[in-house]
DNA sequence: GGTTTTTTAGCACGGTCGTGCTAAATAAAT
DNA sequence: ATTTATTTAGCACGACCGTGCTAAAAAACC
């Protein structure tokens, strides 16, 4: 009757909405188990240990993001300009509305954890890889293969996912947008002009 | 005998030393006393209560680096090149040796932290504002007035820090020299463009 | 000397935590 | 209908937490 499948998702989303709500520290048992209007043992049927329910909720994290760059990738065409398909993947990962804002207040959490605890660490390195891995992809298409400009993408789209996420009311997302377009813009070797930066 | 400000500046250090290690959930009254080799009755007679323990804690941070930027900024000389006199004080804020890897470590806790608690968030928006003010002052000396580009380096600054700090093996600190430079190398030259959509 | 204040130490209480364990309720299978 | 497996629920234990409280030890003062 019940898909212990969807059962796992809708505990997983619970310990999302907590951690969004109060920080990954308020991820407990309990706390979860009421936010998914499941008794502490139900949870722990499905997640052996509480260790294991956080990595589960890093894991689908790291998937759900997978999921939105790919659907951005189908979504574009080959006469797209490279500018703006650039825009719109890296706005992915940023807090350009309150879904993501809160999906990247949970990565903030997570990724600080994850100094601490080696097994979400390994996570977050995929996390990283796979950030920086896009940007480098996004880079390349635009005619730029310094890896040392990936990184340099990769540290601002971290640092303006960190700073909105912290400071909203003194990062709007049209001051991230300007960032992001103006790091685009400024990049050597494309020498295009293109439109507003706004959508 | 003993100094009360220095006896509350060595818990403080012990502070520091437990969450660079451990992280910020493990700044405990008895962590941290056993750290500072003292009674955990002993430390709350310098700080009421753990809470008030942890702000003291990130002021000191605030405060320690506030320091190092005034100390670089007495160091340098009217004749130095702008763009190294950007890069060492930028330096500051980044995890370039061990004892700045371990300050960054704690900050990132601390801001992370400050997301879900106000007392703390206050002293980390201090925090964020002060970067952002000294990263406008520097680029105003480098002829670059956009209030654009001050949240651009702001972010890259953060999002450095972050990288480094999460993944120490895939950001070595000559890469984030490279990424920094390659930021200010980057910069518009003092020719301020305003929006040109046309050219 | 004696006295007072500061500093250090530690006990005990209520609360929350993860988890081992048992068992009732529900669904599936025979 | 009976049996079996799955799912849900909850109790109880030990561990750790912050904190109120008391009191011994040390220092400062008279």
């Amino acid at each position: 009757m019940v898909d212990p499948e969807q059962r796992r998702r809708d505990v997983v989303d619970a310990v999302f909405r907590v951690v969004a709500r109060g920080g990954i520290q308020q991820a407990t048992l309990r706390n979860v188990a009421a936010e998914a209007g499941l008794a502490v043992g139900s949870v722990r049927h499905y997640f052996a240990s509480h260790r294991e329910l956080l990595m589960a909720a890093a894991r689908e994290m790291v998937r759900r993001v997978d999921l939105r760059v790919a659907a951005q990738r189908e979504r574009r065409h080959p006469g797209d300009d490279p500018h703006l398909v650039a825009q719109e993947v890296m706005g992915q990962f940023l807090p350009l509305d309150a879904a993501r804002a809160d999906e990247t207040a949970v990565w903030l959490d997570f990724v600080a954890a994850a100094r601490t605890d080696p097994a979400l660490g390994e996570i977050a390195a995929e996390l990283h890889d796979g950030l920086r891995d896009v940007a480098g992809r996004l880079l390349h298409r635009l005619g730029v293969d310094d890896p040392v400009a990936a990184e340099h993408l990769a540290a601002v789209l971290d640092g303006l996912a960190l700073g909105a996420t912290l400071h909203p009311d003194r990062l709007s997302p049209d001051t991230i947008r300007a960032v992001l377009h103006r790091h685009l813009t400024q990049l050597p070797g494309a020498a295009d002009e293109s439109e507003h930066p706004d959508e």
